[in-house]
DNA sequence: CGAGCTATTTATAACTG
DNA sequence: TCAGTTATAAATAGCTC
């Protein structure tokens, strides 16, 4: 979606490698709250970064236990 | 997105919901995926349906442990 | 029903200040 | 860089068979 079409493959300038996580990672979180509560459904959702940074949707009844993000 | 718009609220109608949730649960997968790999990203997504099924996508970094779905 | 079709809405890639 | 805009690609709600 956007102006352009693009691959789904690893985007190589860091700048836009970043920029794309930000907006996809916003998206994709809005999905997962938007199927939990239309479909009555759990569900759970854990994105690390490569800088490593943990971001994180549960719907209410599931519990997401992070032991060790770095291994 | 559709010929109608909807509000995000549980979809009364079994069918619908039915219909909705393998719907846009495909749509999720996908997108976890492909935030993974555009973004070198690790992205773990777990969904329960209301019936209990389970469906769920982790990049290659990260492992997924269910220990029981009915907890 | 389940699989496929579009009219629309939504997400977002590239652009801009 | 960074938030905001816009043109376009993608997802999907309701429909069709």
């Amino acid at each position: 979606m956007g102006r352009g079409k693009i691959a789904i493959k690893r985007i190589d300038n860091t700048m836009n490698r970043q920029v794309t996580f930000s907006k996809r990672r916003g998206g994709l979180m809005k999905k997962a709250r938007e199927l939990a509560i239309l479909c009555d459904a759990d569900v759970g959702l854990i994105v690390f970064s490569c800088t490593g940074r943990l971001y994180d949707f549960s719907s209410s009844r599931l519990v997401i236990i992070i032991v060790d993000p770095l291994l």
